[in-house]
DNA sequence: AGGTTATGCCAAT
DNA sequence: TTGGCCTAACCTC
């Protein structure tokens, strides 16, 4: 159930488990089976994370392409028995004692390069993969500014920004202090390269440590679950701010939480 | 044991 | 806008 942070971990795992070695690659659960026989074998290129996609690369030049969706995990194991089965493991990678294995992706698909480039043209710019000279932040910036609609909704949408989740879009627009419902075109430009840079900040916080931490006092620290975030999951208790009741409303049938005083 | 929930997304309406 | 996908964890009873 990640957001962009834990897919860009994933590939650095996978890399560093796999890169340059040979993969056996099974389907225990039989619904990839088909697909699997396609890679398996071939020595693992590069893995690549852009926003929520992952890019598998072999040296046949195919891809596996996944997205975890909200239910879609990795497990890692080191043994050197072949570790039991446990529940639906769509696919399992080896190599020595290394095993890892993919449960509830929404896509698991072999690929080739035409198709990854046509998913690649269609994701807006991935603030994990931002250089220095923050060129793709202008993408975002003039997608936003010329948009009508809400930037509650720009910051999910995966063409605009890559990455972002449900709990970054709270959580950024609260730091913000910016009211969710507001029009892109509403903004100003400061404020729209401003959410691009605390993106930028916070989901190198959370690819660092694996939490999504978007309290400025915790950063650097291992809070408890319910202690990480400033609005998110927070509905009808006090703003940690304001003590103002949190709000909650579904927005495109997903959670929006903020706070009426702080962001307005 | 059964019900609910989730950091997502798409096709159908 | 709604339903469906698909899985595990976390409730409640």
């Amino acid at each position: 159930m990640p957001e962009g942070h834990i897919v860009h971990r994933i590939a650095d795992d996978l890399n560093g488990y796999f890169a340059g070695k040979p993969v056996t690659v099974t389907s225990p659960q039989g619904r990839f089976t088909q697909d699997a026989m396609t890679i398996s074998g071939q020595r693992l290129r590069l893995a690549t994370a852009v926003g929520k996609q992952l890019f598998i690369e072999f040296e046949n030049d195919l891809t596996l392409r996944i997205h975890l969706g909200i239910y879609g995990k990795w497990q890692f194991h080191q043994s050197s028995e072949s570790p039991a089965i446990v529940g639906e493991v769509r696919a399992r990678f080896s190599h020595g004692k290394v095993f890892a294995d993919l449960r509830g992706p929404t896509v698991c698909e072999v690929v080739d390069q035409d198709s990854v480039r046509m998913v690649l043209r269609k994701l807006g710019p991935d603030p994990l993969n931002a250089n220095p000279r923050q060129a793709e932040s202008r993408r975002f910036i003039n997608k936003v500014l010329k948009s009508q609609s809400s930037i509650g909704l720009l910051l999910m949408n995966q063409e605009v920004i890559s990455g972002i989740g449900n709990v970054y879009r709270a959580e950024l627009l609260f730091r913000a202090g910016i009211e969710p419902h507001t029009p892109g075109s509403a903004l100003s430009m400061e404020q729209v390269q401003a959410l691009w840079n605390d993106s930028v900040k916070l989901m190198r916080v959370g690819a660092k440590t694996g939490f999504m931490i978007t309290r400025e006092s915790l950063f650097g620290k291992n809070p408890r679950k319910e202690d990480r975030n400033y609005v998110y999951k927070r509905e009808g208790q006090p703003c940690r701010n304001c003590k103002t009741s949190v709000s909650i409303e579904l927005m495109a049938a997903r959670k929006l939480y903020w706070c009426s005083r702080c962001q307005k």
